[in-house]
RNA sequence: GCCCCCGUAGCUCAGUUGGAUAGAGCAGCAGUUUCCUAAACUGCGGGCCGCAGGUUCAAUUCCUGCCGGGGGUACCA
């Protein structure tokens, strides 16, 4: 046997249980399209295979089957009804025996797969290595940077860093799992201005009895108080800009507050990440580049793309329909953008990455395109060679605001609700609830930790990026439906189904599943739950090509839904019919559906970023 | 003014390369437990898909305009 080579084979999807059937489907349809209409259809490419497998879809509900084939784009080309189309093309389409079953409704040529074989294609998939279901190693040899939760660190950690925080964690683990090489960056702001503004009214204002009690909440009160008098009286704003020049310039008395600012703040914000179960491959800040901006703008500069403007230096992007990016202030010193350019460059020159994702919200898309559109012209100006170029590499995730009870969360009035309190609030309740069901759990505090951290997380992940998320405590505190603990609820259940089945079986592991006799499972809600199970590595894919988590909370909720009705699907009397029963080969059957469940919930939950109790 | 995002059930949201009777959860009501974990399951009610045009065999989905909400729009980040 003959290994191909091929440079392009890399980038081809893994292929799994469910791609090779719509694989021989299309290959099944395409030559009964070509039988049925080659002399009435000019054009070949329409019944070439990948132009029908294109057209598959999955159907809106489960009664049409697990795909679908629109007949429409036939019916309107030959002139012929629906049903005539699908009489023709059926008549001339031959698939593999067991694929499935061939209906036709409302327009549509629907194939219900074949369940004993879908069931032992995923059970050859899976059982070897559950762990490993819809892993790929479609990434292996892609360096991808991802940048999160980036806190401005003169700020509490509000519930407002909970969504960056939480996408840019599953995103990073997401790729990971596609076989990227992941580096996580957290980017802590912790320059500017606003270390200006903390150190004048610290000065001002006898911080240093403000922060001894509480450090945290100490620093928002100054920054709180100083927001409120800059309003009344302007000196504030001029002087927070001074003091933030001193510091640029190494200032040794500004630079020492600047220091206790960020240890004060610092030791907070990773007791949150641990909480959070978040690590980082990489923490900088925005103060690790002061000393390569002049470089940075410099090249800007000889590549003849700066130019002054009232008293600024900027580059000007008026052709491209932004505001210019700004370089340096009139006096001098560097911003937000400026920082931003020049890390760009450390990170190509040192990571040389495939992809750098920013995940950051919404509000900051204009500030993307003018960074990246500044760099675009520099490596036109440099004429960099098309691989060597960042352009295209870089790219800005986007996402709504959190809201709270529908207003906007702002710092500057004092207006926060801290990350932790919501934490320890979540864990408390999950822990009272622990206590009403099952107060035996063994590692109580640690269980409670995982379902109420996890509650809040998935709360974030249950919604498209793009839209504003209202924060409730009433939502955030219910468990119950299409939350984090439901999901975990359901792994706890199918966990306990395994440890019970290994207490009463001999054989400790997983069934041969070369030996497991599916034909005596018929029933639709097992073959949906299969189905579902099969789309697993899909929907890991697309959430990670759009860049979008919630893809994979939806998928999971989907499938734990199944499953619970699985699990208490009922006779003819009302009675449940249990999954461990007298019946071997049944239990044994159904026993492999429940470990593929397992794996892939657990795997789902890991990453979104939630932990996986067996107990609960 | 210009640019971007959002508008679907009482509430929170799915529905995204345009396709079948627009779906879930919460809340409400009615059931299910001699316990394979009821944080669950089953059923019921609930919709001018913001409005008006256009493209199409087909529009919640694409285009245009309008209305409503949010954000951005050079020395904050």
């Amino acid at each position: 046997m003959t290994r191909l080579t091929s440079p392009t084979q890399t980038e081809k999807p893994m292929l799994t249980s469910y791609t090779r059937f719509q694989q021989e489907f299309a290959t099944g349809l395409a030559s009964a399209i070509e039988a049925a209409y080659s002399e009435s259809i000019d054009d070949a490419s329409l019944y070439s295979d990948t132009h029908v497998a294109a057209l598959i879809e999955r159907p809106r509900k489960a009664q049409f089957g697990d795909l679908a084939f629109p007949l429409f784009p036939y019916v309107k080309l030959v002139k012929e009804a629906p049903p005539v189309v699908f009489e023709k093309i059926f008549a001339k389409l031959y698939l593999p025996d067991d694929l499935g079953e061939v209906t036709f409704a409302g327009g549509y040529l629907n194939l219900t797969l074949n369940t004993t074989r879908l069931a032992k294609a995923l059970a050859a998939e899976i059982l070897p290595a559950p762990d490993q279901f819809g892993s790929s190693s479609f990434g292996a040899g892609k360096r991808m940077l991802v940048e999160f939760s980036s806190p401005n660190i003169a700020k509490p950690f509000g519930i407002g860093h909970l969504r960056t925080t939480v996408i840019g964690a599953s995103l990073n683990r997401i790729f990971a799992f596609l076989g990227y090489e992941t580096v996580s960056i957290n980017y802590l702001g912790d320059w500017g201005t606003q270390f200006g503004k903390m150190i004048v009214a610290y000065q001002k204002w006898d911080g240093e009895k403000e922060l001894a009690e509480n450090a945290i909440k100490g620093a928002l009160s100054l920054y709180v108080r100083f927001h409120e008098e800059e309003k009344n009286d302007p000196t504030l704003s001029e002087a927070a800009r001074l003091a933030f020049k001193k510091l640029e310039d190494g200032d040794p008395e500004m630079t020492e507050l600047w220091e206790m600012f960020k240890t004060v703040s610092w030791k907070e914000f990773e007791r949150v990440y641990n909480v959070l179960g978040i690590k980082f491959d990489l923490i900088t800040g925005e103060s690790f580049f002061n000393d390569k901006m002049d470089e940075a703008i410099s090249r800007l500069e000889k590549a003849g793309l700066t130019s002054e403007s009232r008293g600024a230096e900027v580059v000007d992007l008026g052709e491209f329909n932004l505001p210019p990016c700004l370089l340096r202030k009139q006096d001098g010193a560097t911003l937000y953008a400026t920082r931003d350019i020049a890390g760009l460059m450390y990170r190509w020159d040192t990571y040389r990455f495939c992809e750098s994702l920013y995940i950051v919200g919404s509000a900051q898309a204009d500030h993307f395109k003018q960074v990246f559109k500044v760099l675009e012209l520099l490596e036109d100006a440099e004429g960099a060679a098309p691989d060597e170029r960042m352009t295209g590499k870089v790219k800005h995730i986007p996402f709504g605001w959190v809201k709270f009870e529908d207003q906007a969360l702002k710092t500057r009035a004092g207006h926060v609700i801290y990350l932790d309190d919501v934490l320890q609030k979540a864990i408390s309740l999950a822990e009272s609830k622990i206590r009403d069901k099952n107060a035996e759990l063994a590692d109580l505090s640690n269980v409670a930790k995982q379902i109420g951290v996890g509650a809040i997380v998935f709360s974030q992940l249950s919604v498209r990026r793009q839209k504003d998320v209202n924060f409730t405590w009433e939502g955030a505190l219910n468990y119950e439906g299409e939350t984090g603990p439901y999901l975990q609820y359901t792994h706890a259940r199918l966990s306990s189904l395994l440890r019970r089945y290994h207490s009463q079986s001999d054989e400790q592991s997983v069934p041969n599943y070369n030996e497991l006799d599916y034909t005596v499972i018929n029933d639709t809600n097992t073959h949906q739950l299969m189905a579902t199970i099969a789309r697993f590595p899909a929907t890991v894919e697309n959430a990670a090509k759009e860049y979008e988590p919630f893809l994979i909370s939806s998928y999971l909720l989907e499938l734990t839904a199944l499953f619970n009705s699985f699990y208490q699907r009922r006779d003819e009397n009302g009675k449940i019919v249990k999954i461990l029963s007298d019946n071997k080969a049944l239990t044994d059957s159904l026993m492999s559906i429940v470990i593929m469940t397992r794996a892939t919930i657990a795997t789902g939950l890991h990453l979104l970023g939630l932990e996986a109790p067996e107990e609960m």
